[in-house]
DNA sequence: AGCCCAACATGACATTTATCATATTTTAGA
DNA sequence: TCTAAAATATGATAAATGTCATGTTGGGCT
């Protein structure tokens, strides 16, 4: 496992980000599913007001890894990998943020420079919300607080998990967990392939293999029965099939 | 890696922990390195009123994963090991909470039954706080529920470097890693042993491998003459040895 | 002091996973 | 539509890791 450089570095080039039509937050159906629905009414004013509507292309970067924040970004739409380079030179993928979730928002309340890189999985629409508002709200509406907690709670709680299976289960088990998850939080299009397509290599990098092995297995999964592919969708055939090879069959 | 059966789970019977003198929050230099030092003399008086100190020996259990946590708890010495029990069997330590550290406070926050089990690797001093002081200070001073805020995204932080870990490093990389953190951490005694000994099996457990493989790592860096053992203590002979191991030599 | 049990240790072997090489297919873009 | 580059696929092999067996040691206990 060792010396393979990350191919594609992402540079100041493709940040384009387009800035979009607004929309007022305080309609945005998104806010109920994170913290910004425990903001009052002026607070929430200030955020729609100096919020910056953005669209980011797939393979887009939002932020990089050690990149000083000056707010937070909500999802909107589309999915972000939320990822870390390792000193061997490839990416581990910590997280997948989808509608309604918050980025950023760890460095931002630690004051830190960000411990993760995002890029765009989808097409994306995000807004940015400048940081002032957020700490501000922070120190005066304990509600807020509370909320904002309760969400990193969360969050420390599937971190833990995906330690737990890092370390107890095989990269089969790993992959297998890993197209269960894709199931059950993006969902399947009308011919059963799944909503959100990740690259071979993508999802190598959320179970923490090689690329090589990710594909091997993916086929093995084929000619198993639990798996199918059309270029480079795929459906899961078998989800009980797939549970057992989690459970260790 | 399959079906190893837990040896032994812990009883309520091991679980009297001795309730131990009191002494007052305000003046605990513990207060400091955690979040309770955002609180007010009030607070921090009720607090002191309400907790409860207790003494739990080497190996006994704090708290269990699945169980409703009516507060949090302090450490006051000695050093617990958060873990959660795996489908096969084993343990994957999650965290080591030492000095100042606060435990619980997750499950807590979230209203939720912990997703952790806590054991005392040491002899510990703890004090339990119940859990509506903690919420009703965090509803009404935005200070203390900023500074948990810190120090959950402290530990997020810290969870996504554990991941990463465990899903680039080789076994190896993670056991050398280990024990660089248990020096920094906890430093060594006059002898140049490292103060905190972990059993090969709690070791194995962090690095998420099997207890042989993790022996016979630590056997090979013996010989390598990077670690040296007396009884089951472990020193350090060549950090820089170490350190490229961790970095993939 | 001596006993006993759990922890430590090591060998032999099976399995999993990574690595390198090389096709083949798919996709994005001219 | 065509083409080059990227992604997917697969084989061969080496290296890492897990598993089972068995032996050894050390520390707590009477």
């Amino acid at each position: 496992m060792q010396l393979r450089q990350s191919k594609h570095r992402t540079t100041a080039k493709n940040r384009k980000m387009k800035e979009g039509m607004r929309t007022r937050c305080e309609s945005c159906i998104v806010r109920q599913f994170n913290a910004l629905r425990a903001m009052g009414k002026e607070e929430l004013k200030k955020v729609s007001d100096s919020k910056i509507t953005k669209t980011v292309k797939k393979g887009e970067t939002i932020f990089e890894e050690g990149e000083k924040l000056d707010g937070v970004f909500c999802v909107r739409s589309g999915v972000s990998k939320l990822s870390k380079l390792s000193e061997n030179g490839k990416d581990q993928i910590v997280k997948l943020a989808t509608k309604g979730e918050v980025i950023g928002q760890r460095s931002v309340i630690a004051e830190e420079f960000s411990n993760l890189s995002a890029k765009a999985v989808d097409d994306m629409e995000i807004c940015f919300i400048p940081k002032d508002i957020i700490t501000t709200t922070l120190n005066t509406n304990p509600n807020f607080g509370v909320e904002v907690l309760r969400h990193m709670a969360h969050d420390l709680k599937e971190a833990d998990d995906v330690i737990v299976n890092m370390g107890q289960k095989t990269v089969k088990q790993r992959i297998a967990q890993a197209f269960l998850y894709l199931k059950s939080n993006f969902g399947e299009d009308k011919d059963g392939f799944l909503t959100l397509t990740l690259s071979r290599e993508d999802i190598a990098n959320v179970v923490g293999t090689a690329t090589e092995s990710c594909i091997r297995i993916i086929s093995e999964f084929k000619k198993k029965g639990l798996l199918e592919t059309s270029g480079k969708k795929v459906a899961i055939a078998d989800e009980k099939g797939l549970e057992e090879v989690v459970e260790g069959f």
